[in-house]
DNA sequence: CGTGCCGGGGG
DNA sequence: CCCCCGGCACG
């Protein structure tokens, strides 16, 4: 994974300017048409925003021309397309067409719910789950105090939180969560911080519950009380149901905080799960750097084996994923400060909107350690399939050049 | 067959 | 250097 940006992204903030009128023979050419092609006259390139230094962001969003524009304002826009006038128009390969209802605040929905893909919460987990508002959600509260669905007076020292109780979509059955995603997608302090310590954690298989505690007793005694209907009265005679409907969790903590870095891929057929009804993923952007990283984290995550009778097998439909991602926008960060490329003092960060594949089941990643000699052809999309054969004035040098694409970074 | 891009070649 | 393209491996 190359942290180093590669130089000659500049070009992509570069002002369209005279453009080497001698140089480049195609550009002029399929610039004109274009233009042509969208009714346009030709404007001056617009000059760059005077101080806003690192101010610019930009966003090109492939999606019908005529369609929603979004563009930061204070941005070097049309640069990205270059060759653009100063409209709020944003360079478009017009070839799919998501609503362009692209937010930042959904940004982080996207990273939960790319990495919540492979695992059950995304079933139980509601929408306001994913709000940016820390909290502020219901099941924050409950985990502050369990929920009246229990009764408090059970909890004696046990802490846990229960999930389910903030279910708003009882349609899907809701099989147990892996709790350290939530936590740390929820971004949970308190388990966030501590690091490599593995705790072991008992967490309900009863349908639709998913209760999470720190005893094995306390999943019983809970268990007992709310899913079997025993009277608290009843002493801790257990005779040993209790134990079908909870499951042990390894929460290896530090996954929270290295996890991203050095989480290892997951061999699918050795943890992964009997795979779990699949959730439509609603669009949804995702951050910039994280969606990668989050894949295998939430592959890492994936709950522990559970009851076979508790979640029907089903297979992760990996077409369907496919699709759903191909009506989503990653954010993909093209090109952070942009190199000094020979003087062009272009300093704004230059964000593209890309749609790709949102891997929504389990990532295909590098799974024999052969790593196959060859580099695996990145599945991303390039200028060419972006802004296609005709507008190859607006793909990046590299990919004019028959180069790796530096746009769009593997 | 389209695509990404390495390697090589011309100006 | 910049620019292009043959050709090949992927998918």
């Amino acid at each position: 994974m190359e942290t180093e940006r590669p130089p000659a992204q500049g070009r992509a903030c570069e002002h369209p300017p005279p453009r080497a009128a001698a140089r480049d023979p195609i550009a002029p050419r399929a610039e004109a048409r274009w233009q042509h092609a969208e009714g346009r006259v030709p404007a001056p390139p617009q000059g760059q925003l005077a101080g806003s230094g690192f101010a610019g962001l930009e966003f090109a969003v492939p999606q019908e021309p005529q369609a929603a524009n979004l563009v930061t304002p204070g941005t070097c826009a049309g640069a990205a397309a270059g060759r653009r006038p100063p409209s709020a128009q944003i360079p478009v390969p017009a070839q799919r067409a998501p609503p362009g209802k692209a937010r930042l605040d959904e940004v982080m929905a996207a990273a939960a719910l790319t990495s919540l893909s492979t695992s059950p919460l995304c079933l139980g987990a509601p929408a306001a789950a994913f709000s940016p508002e820390p909290g502020l959600e219901p099941w924050k509260e409950g985990l502050a105090r369990p929920p009246g669905s229990y009764s408090s007076s059970t909890n004696s020292g046990d802490w846990g939180w229960d999930l389910a109780s903030d279910q708003s979509s009882p349609s899907t059955p809701s099989p147990p969560l892996p709790l350290e995603t939530a936590h740390f997608l929820f971004g949970d302090p308190t388990l966030r911080k501590r690091k490599s310590s593995v705790r072991v954690m008992f967490q309900c298989l009863w349908k639709s519950c998913g209760k999470v505690l720190s005893t094995a007793s306390g999943m019983q005694r809970h268990i007992r009380l709310v899913h079997l209907g025993r009277r608290q009265a009843e002493p801790e005679q257990s005779d040993g149901e209790e134990d079908f409907y909870y499951t042990e969790l390894d929460v290896g903590v530090d996954v929270l905080t290295d996890g991203l870095s050095n989480l290892t891929p997951v061999s699918p057929t050795a943890s992964v799960p009997p795979a779990f009804p699949h959730l439509e993923l609603p669009e949804l952007l995702n951050p910039p750097a994280l969606p990668r990283l989050l894949q295998p984290l939430a592959l890492a995550l994936a709950p522990p084996p559970v009851l076979s009778s508790v979640a029907p097998p089903q297979v992760c439909h990996r077409d369907h994923a496919y699709q759903v991602g191909e009506a989503t926008g990653v954010w993909e960060q093209v090109s952070g400060h942009c190199r000094d490329e020979r003087g062009s003092g272009c300093s704004s960060v230059h964000l593209e909107l890309r749609a790709t594949e949102v891997q929504a089941c389990a990532p295909a990643l590098p799974s024999k350690l052969g790593t196959s000699l060859r580099k695996p052809r990145g599945d991303a999309k390039k200028c060419r399939k972006v802004y296609g054969m005709d507008h190859r004035d607006l793909w990046c040098t590299a990919c004019r050049w028959k180069k790796a694409c530096q746009r769009f970074l593997d």
